[in-house]
DNA sequence: GTGTTGACCACAG
DNA sequence: GCTGTGGCCAACA
C-alpha cells in the first residue's frame, strides 16, 4: 500500500483506482475528469476525482497533466495551469485557445 | 460526526 | 458566448 505525503498515512483506495487508471492513458492523449471517473463506475465523482489529482502524491508517476475538463478546457493544475499546457503540447496535443479537441484526442477507457 | 473545500458537471437565464 | 445555481463525491479540519 502507498502512503500519502501530505499526512503520512495511506492512501484510499479510491485514490488509488483514479491514479492506477490515470496511467494507462498512452502518450499523445487525454481525458477528461468525467472518463476518469465512469472508469471508477462513479460517473458522478468527477469533482472527487479532481481533489484526488489535486494533492496528487505521484507527482510526476502519473500523468495528472493529461486530465482535463469533460467541456474540453485544460482546467486546473497544481503546477500552474500553463505548465500543464506545456506538458500536453509537447506530446503532440493540439490545443486552441486553451481548449483541445476531444473528438481528436480523448482516450476511453475500456471496460 | 459535522461542516467546509475543491484540478468538476449540467442546466438555466 | 458568459454567469449563476444546484448537485455530486471524497478528503480534510
Amino acid at each position: 500500500m502507498w502512503i500519502s505525503e501530505t499526512n503520512n498515512q495511506p492512501i484510499t483506495k479510491f485514490q488509488a483506482s483514479v491514479y492506477k487508471l490515470i496511467s494507462r492513458i498512452p502518450s499523445g492523449k487525454i481525458s477528461t475528469y468525467q472518463q476518469v471517473a465512469r472508469g471508477l463506475k462513479n460517473p458522478r465523482a468527477a469533482r472527487a476525482v479532481g481533489n484526488a489529482l489535486n494533492r496528487n502524491p505521484f507527482a510526476p508517476e502519473v500523468p495528472c497533466h493529461r486530465i482535463i475538463k469533460s467541456n474540453g478546457a485544460v482546467g486546473g493544475f497544481a503546477d500552474g495551469t500553463k505548465k500543464k499546457i506545456a506538458m500536453l503540447r509537447k506530446e503532440r496535443v493540439e490545443i486552441k485557445k486553451g481548449k483541445i479537441n476531444l473528438d481528436k484526442y480523448l482516450y476511453v477507457f475500456p471496460k
